[in-house]
DNA sequence: CCTAGATTTAGAACCACTCTAAAGTCAAGC
DNA sequence: GCTTGACTTTAGAGTGGTTCTAAATCTAGG
């Protein structure tokens, strides 16, 4: 644990973020100068490989971390902004994939987005 | 309607279907050689806007284009190898935004992919 | 035909991300 | 306190996928 990667976790604690990578850089530097972009992505997948952080990926634009990984949760996007909630929706547990539709895979996760226009990005 | 995009929309015709712009680009100038990549990614960025045909991004790699808008279907990877499937979840109907998890947002769409290795990546 | 507007093209540009090679850092053993 | 060696960090180059640009080409209407 170098100073380097323990910056790049504090930026990241806190519920409900969903910063880019740049932005994490961005806010990591305000810590401490010396930061690397490359470090930055270095740590932030190893965090994802550790499974501390999980990497969504919303559509165009750059991936976004989200350091919520104790509860089961999906996501909202507004497909104009970008902006980006957790949310839990109803009926989650109930989406499965029968046998039939498996193909023979071992299923790792789902992953659920919900797109729609946020109310500061809807036309008035 | 172009002769240009006239291939485009041929190539994507079929079922289960799942190309990347590269790979349709491919398979376009077998039919009319002198097709250009950024024709293909125009009028892939047309068909979407129409709603003609659906853009799958599953996580790393390129976009994936998906000519089967008329059935409601969600995808399944594999992290592995990026093989992509149409697949028909049970409980799909019944995953819904409660509203005081919906934030304001218009919803326009739901999308759900089931990430997993397929019994060709498995190590033996 | 001519012209105006749209379309296509090759290639440059761009963004997000990864790689590379060199320099820096740290801990353990002498 | 020095070496050593393994690991980390860094700046910058490189890469893959996509979009942009400006010039050439096509198309339809008159």
């Amino acid at each position: 644990m170098t100073a380097q990667r323990r910056v790049v976790a504090e930026v990241l604690a806190g519920e409900h973020v969903h910063l880019t990578a740049e932005a994490i850089h961005a806010a990591a530097q305000a810590r401490l100068p010396e930061v690397s972009l490359a470090t930055v992505y270095n740590t932030l997948n190893e965090l994802v490989a550790m499974g501390e952080v999980l990497q969504v990926c919303a559509g165009d634009g750059p991936k976004r971390y989200d350091p919520n990984v104790t509860d089961a949760h999906q996501h909202l996007v507004c497909v104009r902004c970008g902006d980006l909630r957790d949310v839990v929706p109803s009926g989650q547990d109930g989406l499965h994939l029968a046998v039939n539709q498996r193909y023979g895979y071992r299923i790792l996760n789902v992953d659920v987005v919900f797109r729609g226009v946020c109310a500061a990005c809807e036309p008035a």
